[in-house]
RNA sequence: GGAGGGUUGGCUGAGCGGUCGAAAGCACCUGAUUUGAAAUCAGGAGGCCCGCAAGGGCUCGGGGGUUCGAAUCCCUCACCCUCCGCCA
């Protein structure tokens, strides 16, 4: 959510900005009207509010004085009625602006490359790219051949396309990695491990920006008024919603392994075969609270956390800015990073790194306060904090890249270093 | 799921429907005493929102209601505790 005041006084240079992500004929207009308004109605019922409290004592004296004072008490239930019609008026406002302010998505960094999907810049390459000396198989082949995850009709019987069911010694490459992640960013990176609910509510939803906007992409369960969380974003931004964090705190690091949930209902027509697109996947997700004018080295710092598993498991990515058109709704800036599928020659996105600058916060109400300098007069610094979070990292595409990229000719993948602790030192996966 | 009890300021804990934003204690801040600290004494101070300020509004778990007036009465929701039932 934007701030109000930004847009009242910079109403060009909001819109400008947001065009730049594709973002045109946003009510601005009538968020500053609406504003306006709202101050008004304040005032108005804030006036009324302030008469009839004065009226209270003037009435317990005349009564005391065994007086009736009807008239006193007319005065003040008409006041009364003047206050209901004025505080009715104010919600009705105040729920008008809200549900604007919602559909407006985030202001792009000023650093942020201006274009659209294909705009964005490779910021930089790490590895060297996987050469075979005979033909290698993709992912879908390794997986059959190999029977580490089920990928076919038999897996859809349980849940339909697009959900994978893994086997044997492939489902344990996935509690493997899920365990080597989560080791690396709590024990190195200084991360507080969360185990959040895989659901949310509404509110939830709405406090990183899931809802309103794209309720298609959820799974509900209306019953309950739940949906099942697209990532663990969701759940562990909203640990601290409506609440201040003490300033001394900042900045805060969480990281999180859950199944995210997602329809997919925009990628009709991008339908692929395998790991690469599902409903439903794994992910360790990281997340970081910050004071506002620490959130740029936060995300250079998130973004080091986050590739971190793919250089020690030796794979061959990349760094990829996103340009302002291909920002999501929520993010001003965002850092895509991509593992190397060498049978295919795709890079896959692994991970996400945004910074959120205050959005996040002001929709979930998010502040922080410093504490007041011993002896000082001065108040204590208020704000709302900045939120960022990039995955660290989602498995399927991981599992894609480790297994196209260590794969032998005469079948199974040989298991990279890093991982074999996690594996029972096992130096060989699904031969 | 059923029955009962509770939720007051950073903490503990009072609070006849009318100067209660709320006693008291602890913690906190300022000053005195002290070489310094502790102890003691005298003062001060809840939080949030709008506002440059003056000032105003909101706030006793959340929401609604009764009343001229609600921390105090009623309804409802959430959470906590106890008992019963069920359960990995």
């Amino acid at each position: 959510m934007l701030d109000r005041k930004l847009i009242a006084e910079k109403l060009e240079e909001c819109a400008r900005r947001l065009a730049t992500r594709g973002a045109e004929g946003l009510p601005l207009e009538e968020i500053v009207r609406l504003d306006r308004r709202r101050k008004e109605l304040q005032h108005a019922f804030d006036e009324a509010r302030n008469q009839q409290s004065q009226l209270g004592p003037r009435i317990q004296q005349a009564m005391k004085r065994g007086e009736e004072a009807s008239d006193l008490k007319a005065q003040s239930a008409e006041l009364k009625a003047a206050v209901r019609e004025h505080e009715a008026s104010l919600r009705e406002v105040e729920a008008q602006l809200h549900e604007l302010l919602l559909t407006v998505p985030n202001l792009p960094h000023p650093e942020a490359p201006l274009g659209g999907e294909d705009d964005g810049v490779v910021v930089r390459t790490e590895g060297e790219p996987k050469e075979f000396d005979f033909e290698p198989k993709d992912h879908v082949a390794l997986c059959e051949a190999s029977g580490l995850a089920l990928l076919g009709e038999r897996a859809s019987k349980l849940a339909g396309a697009s959900f994978v069911t893994f086997l044997g010694e492939g489902a344990r490459l996935v509690r493997a990695l899920i365990n080597f992640f989560l080791d690396l960013h709590t024990r190195e990176h200084g991360y507080t491990e969360v185990s959040p609910p895989f659901v949310a509510n509404r509110e939830t939803m709405t406090g990183t920006g899931q809802l309103p906007k794209f309720e298609e992409e959820l799974y509900a369960i209306p019953r309950d008024g739940l949906y099942l969380i697209p990532t663990a974003e969701v759940p562990v931004t909203n640990l601290w919603r409506n609440e201040m964090i003490p300033g001394e705190r900042l900045p805060l690091a969480y990281c999180a392994y859950t199944p995210c949930f997602r329809r997919e209902a925009g990628a009709a027509g991008k339908m692929t075969r395998g790991l690469k697109r599902l409903h439903q996947f794994d992910k360790v997700e990281l997340v970081r609270f910050c004071h506002p004018e620490a959130s740029d080295e936060q995300h250079q710092l998130l973004l080091r956390h986050a590739e971190e598993p793919l250089r020690r498991l030796g794979l061959h990515y990349r760094i990829k800015e996103l340009a302002t058109g291909d920002l999501g709704f929520a993010a001003a800036r965002c850092y895509d990073i991509e593992a190397h599928s060498p049978a295919t020659g795709e890079w896959l996105e692994v991970s996400s790194v945004s910074t959120f600058t205050d959005f996040q916060a002001r929709r979930a109400n998010i502040r922080f306060k410093d504490p007041k300098a011993p002896g000082s007069k001065g108040k204590a610094r208020k704000g709302f904090v900045h939120t960022l979070n990039g995955s660290g990292l989602a498995l399927p595409r991981v599992i894609v890249a480790l297994l196209e990229t260590y794969q032998r000719p005469e079948g199974g993948a040989v298991v990279p270093e890093a991982l074999r602790p996690y594996l029972d030192g096992r130096e060989l996966l699904g031969a």
